[in-house]
DNA sequence: TTGTAGGCGTTATCAT
DNA sequence: ATGATAACGCCTACAA
């Protein structure tokens, strides 16, 4: 495949009647190497059009400048955008990405994680899959004291650093909102209770209606995989009930949505017969109508952010404090899908 | 970073008492191995952990078994779903992907080619800038016979590979179903006409008008960047009008999103007054009310298409060919935005 | 069927 | 301030 012969730093040396070493020093802003003899190095590197071979490099030191992120769907705005933010983190900062989805399945993680520790990345960014209930596939890495990062969602606060938001303070804010508006039999549509995620949001919700002194009902949380679909085959089932719920709070906006039109379809009046409120301010909210009530968090800095610490913990600046929980912001943000109509 | 040492061929030969190249060969399936010993070292692999070095590989080899992808943004519906279709068909084949986003600027575009050309991607996968013009910034992976596979947006029938859909065909049959719904004065909101594809859906939607023997008028063609806010700017130009357009066909769904929005907003019947018809089938066109009208074309499958490409040429076995033009399946959706009402 | 030897391009060590 | 040398781990002519 390969045409021309590549130009290597011997070329350089050769036409500048210097060593390799010094080439590879000039290279490197070495400060042995003299003003003159750099500039004489960086002209020729320009004249003969030399790029450095990252291959070499990485195996004579034995690191791969290469990131791994493992997420569930590339195709959701969140994850999307969080990758958009780390992969602009990463690539200001010198770093190649390496991005593979697990589906939301367990198996296809533990895949990714084995093929990226082949692939001998230098650290890992990682929003674990729904069904992920331990770490253990990490080991390796581990073992390897190779750093990983999670966002988004975490499992164990000991041994990885995790960014995240606070869950249960968002459903909690959101649920009471709810509450405000005169609401009393609120329906909480969720994922799996693995995640923390999930659990989080769903003691936030239950803190709300402790709170205002409403008794929580089991019956009342609903589990699926938060897809539009999910929502409107939970709009189904709620139909069915001797009593309709006055509320709803999904922890995904998408899924939310699904679940608003399909009840809309059957001649629910929302927020007057049902208030909703949803969760990540997906631009759908902004399209449904009513507008849908939400909580706002921002993907692309999250990405930042978990890019961030690990890039600090690859150049050692970071080193000693692996096990860092942040929390960013997260915000209510209302809108007419949970008014009363006198709001409005 | 690195913990205890990395197990290498050597160890393997060693405990083994054969060479390392009798080891490099087995793990190659070389037939000059026996059984025997091959099985011997597939063992002692499993034994010892051992995963190879990708690094002494390529740069034995000369190829990086990494392929490049480009694109505007990664958080969009279509490009986030052909990137997942990529990665899918990448890493199913053993190839790692590189990514990076233009955010729709050639400058951004050009410093990416460079940088993928510096980590020296085995192939490239792109779908270019709104206001990429021409191709010399890819002269460098010309110029090395570095195959480069255009998605989406192509510029040039010569010299590359392109994955597009029929867009003249796909916006002619949406102008048409419009003007069938009896619209006459329907404008086009498109972005700059750089792109082939933009060009094209402007001919298709002449050539439906033509066909009905509407007059074309300049002033129906608006351009802008196709954000949501864009839609929005767009709504209140329209408003501003003597004549109200009585349809509106948008190339992207959600700038027709915001579009319709603030026309309803501001009293406009949909599709009464103005029928719609946008391009993409973005989840989010059948979120909006009434839902949107909108051409289908599958992101996961186009990625996969082009990826698959790409890799055959990488593989031989698809070299001569370096020019052909896939055109994959668009469909026309109609839905309510669009339809008279005695239709619905 | 297996082994020997050299090189891919870079950088660290030790020397000058 | 600069150089010689070895090593990173793998692959492949050539030899046996």
């Amino acid at each position: 495949m390969a045409a021309e012969k590549e130009i290597t730093i011997y070329d350089i040396a050769e036409r500048l009647n210097v060593s390799a070493t010094t080439v590879s020093r000039g290279l490197q802003d070495h400060p042995t190497i003299s003003k003159k003899t750099k500039q004489k190095i960086f002209d020729m590197v320009e004249e003969l059009g030399y790029r450095s071979n990252n291959f070499a490099r990485n195996l004579r030191n034995q690191r791969t400048n290469t990131i791994g992120v493992i997420v569930g769907k590339l195709n959701s705005h969140f994850q999307s955008a969080a990758i958009s933010g780390i992969a602009q983190h990463a690539s200001k900062n010198g770093y190649n990405l390496l991005i593979s989805q697990s589906f939301e399945l367990l198996s296809h993680e533990a895949t990714s994680v084995k093929t990226m520790f082949d692939s001998r990345v230098d650290g890992l960014l990682v929003s674990v899959a729904y069904d992920t209930e331990n770490l253990k596939h990490f080991g390796d890495f581990i073992k390897k004291k190779i750093p990983v990062v999670f966002f988004d969602r975490m499992l164990s606060q000991d041994q990885y650093t995790n960014i995240v938001i606070d869950n249960r303070k968002a459903a909690y804010k959101i649920t009471k909102h709810l509450i405000e508006q005169g609401k009393q039999n609120i329906v909480h549509i969720t994922a799996p209770l693995v995640q923390n995620v999930y659990v989080d949001r769903l003691n936030g919700y239950k803190d709300a209606l402790r709170e205002a002194s409403i008794e929580f009902r089991e019956e009342n949380v609903v589990i699926n995989t938060l897809s539009m679909a999910d929502g409107e085959l939970a709009a189904t089932e709620l139909l069915k009930r001797k009593h309709l719920p006055d509320g709803v709070f999904v922890t995904n906006d998408i899924c939310a949505v699904g679940c608003m039109l399909a009840l809309k379809q059957a001649g629910v009046k929302i927020p007057e017969d049902i208030a909703f409120a949803g969760f990540n301010n997906d631009p759908v909210s902004r399209v449904v109508e009513p507008n849908l009530t939400t909580i706002d968090y921002d993907g692309y800095e999250m990405g930042e952010v978990a890019a961030s610490h690990l890039i600090s913990y690859l150049n050692g600046s970071l080193q000693s404090s692996r096990t860092d929980t942040i929390v960013l912001r997260a915000e209510l943000i209302v809108r007419a899908s949970s008014l009363r109509s006198t709001q409005l």
